[in-house]
DNA sequence: TTGTTCGTACGAAATTTTTCCTACCTTTGT
DNA sequence: ACAAAGGTAGGAAAAATTTCGTACGAACAA
């Protein structure tokens, strides 16, 4: 993996990731809706630049180009994950973690979850 | 908190996070050792700029000027790990912790810290 | 004293990323 | 047929980030 997505193409390929393949139209106005205003072929540029890097192909039979992400999500982000955790907690995932249970916005329900995670993780495992 | 560094303005946080006040020439070495080849005034316009933007402040009065962050390293990287938990897990910071599992490069040892942590901040909030 | 080293200031340039204008073609509705 | 709506292509510009050259003063060593 030596691709590293920049934010907005991160945000059309959780959108791609999301939803599967789809035209510019669409998810420009995913990206409207959820995000924050942007041109349509700002987002049309975007995506063929993204198409030429091989991050993304499409299918031009049509008049509306169905793109389709080329790079998969979990090991995206596995990556992405990677390089956050170096960078900013040199390397330590339990540092991240003690980070996300300090803060507030962790929701009870959230941490519940967590300790199920290990649970599972755990027996999986023995 | 309204404060985003960049790439390279988190890096050089990182150095006085952890070393405490510095000077541009100490900075500019750590990050030559630890990260990349990058010249002096490279990272001492770096400085000057987030000094500018309220980043750190200096102390003028020896002619090595001494750098000090001005914002907090947990509350920064609080920010941007919600940031980040929000942009890849759609805020969910279970998915993130099942990425991590999952991440062939966490190893028992972290994974024995998780469950740790998650037994600790239980006892303190039963 | 004098030259070398080390510091800051400043401006400009290079790079990367993002945005949008314009042209032109196809489809659709009247 | 024709206008309106919606599509792609391409170039350029804008914005954000990063890098570095040059000038010049202070400290220091010979």
């Amino acid at each position: 993996m030596e691709i590293e997505p920049t934010k907005s193409e991160l945000e059309i390929l959780q959108v791609l990731w999301h939803h599967g393949p789809s035209t510019v139209r669409f998810v420009n106005d995913k990206l409207n809706e959820q995000k924050r205003a942007v041109q349509y072929t700002s987002t049309l540029k975007l995506m063929q630049i993204m198409a030429e890097k091989q991050m993304l192909t499409r299918d031009e039979s049509q008049m509306k180009h169905i793109y389709i992400p080329l790079i998969e999500e979990g090991q995206t982000k596995e990556f992405l994950l990677e390089k956050f955790v170096d960078n900013m907690y040199n390397g330590s995932s339990s540092s991240l973690v003690m980070q996300l249970l300090g803060n507030k916005k962790t929701s009870k329900e959230e941490i519940s979850e967590l300790r199920a995670l290990l649970d599972e993780f755990d027996k999986n495992n023995a």
